[in-house]
DNA sequence: GTGGTTGAGTTCATTGTGGTCACAGGCGGA
DNA sequence: TCCGCCTGTGACCACAATGAACTCAACCAC
């Protein structure tokens, strides 16, 4: 369970927050705040994972605030919710390494897809990375994936080919998985590399067989 | 012109890098500092946009030198240099927004590519967000990934066999990583030259025993 | 010294998969 | 109906790894 500390000046706002967070899987609200000094306290005496932040407070721009979280709890993760539309805000956000930043109004959706995703990167960071590539997947992969799809690729067969790949509890080739679902080979391996590039599959190489090393998918998490 | 400070502990090393960034069209390095006490005090007298960050500091760790900068010039973004491979660095580092986290030891290129990606996110920023869109853009940028191999080695096989290298304290033959791998001997062979001449690794020739001499390899710095 | 032995470096054809390209079929808008 | 865009495909070439054969540098017995 990631706890979550929902911060917002206007009290219904914060409740619809809570309410919206609750009833996305593996999350769970532990508080509420309605002003900086607040937050602050909420933060000692909870220990949340996550706060999800609104700009506009009554004592303290919220962006000032970020500093004060972090000395209190270096290892809280914040997520910015506000109608704040000045660069000067995206960007102080951005520097400061917020995990995301929605744009009040906003809908259940839109907030469930970016949770969603903050859960899968902070579970996906290895005990040690090896390389620059590994430092890139944790740098990178912010981009809210479900509906976005780059060209070529569509909705539908991406959900059967993770479907098919989820069920396979070991590795899957490009040809096997294409073969289980009944899809050319060149589509399986264009949506299981896309896959990999998202962090959802991981990619290792089986030697030993002559020829060109084959490249076999397996979920993650 | 975009005004870089370089912070390293290592003058040597602090030299080389002042070197690629003057290399690179729109950067200017406007000082060098070998400690985190310099580190402020060049921040306050030269007003630099972005600082080049090694983490092994003599007198402080530099995620923690991280918040005094900010303290001190909210504006500024940070890089990371380090050969600090440990989760918590990356994470940590990911969390106070940095700019990037490059791995040592680099060439030029990894630099050059990490830094025009730096000045063209900062080029790109709208004077205001209309859309989550605008923002998801600020937030995710394309993701550079630029790590060019000679023909005939692929990433993947690259980073086992960096991992096995970095993983034994001692030195390994060619013929011990492959059986370690589980690749041929001459694979093995061609990749641990490779980072051989990267001058990621280093070649130190055994003889004693009968035959010709066994070229072994360690993972440097 | 000299020639034989040994084991590692080096080269190369082989091989099965990876990746690319241009096209086919389908859907939707004009 | 025509046109354009999108998604999936067959076919083709490129490519990374392999193992056998060869070369080479050190050691050893004489």
């Amino acid at each position: 369970m990631i706890r979550v500390l929902v911060v917002d000046d206007d009290f219904m706002v914060a409740r619809i927050h809570r309410g919206f967070v609750d009833r996305v899987d593996g999350f769970e609200v532990v508080g509420t705040a309605n002003s900086g000094d607040q937050a602050v306290a909420a933060l000692r005496s909870l220990a949340p994972d996550l706060v999800l932040l609104d700009l506009y407070l009554p004592d303290v721009f919220g962006l000032d605030l970020i500093a004060r979280l972090r000395a209190v709890r270096p290892s809280v993760d914040i997520l910015v919710i506000t109608a704040a539309r000045e660069a000067e805000a995206v960007r102080g956000a951005v520097r400061q390494g917020v995990v995301n930043y929605l744009l009040k109004p906003f809908g259940f959706d839109d907030l469930r897809v970016r949770l969603e995703e903050y859960a899968r990167r902070r579970a996906s960071v290895p005990d040690e990375v090896t390389s620059q590539a590994d430092v890139d997947r944790v740098l990178a992969p912010a981009r809210p994936t479900v509906n976005r799809l780059p060209k070529g690729l569509s909705q539908e067969t991406a959900e059967l080919v993770t479907a098919a790949l989820r069920k396979t509890p070991e590795n899957l080739s490009a040809a096997e998985c294409a073969e289980l679902i009944g899809i050319s080979r060149v589509s399986a391996r264009r949506y299981l590399e896309f896959l990999a590039t998202q962090g959802q599959a991981e990619v290792t190489l089986r030697y030993g067989t002559t020829g060109r090393p084959e490249r076999r998918y397996t979920w993650k998490t």
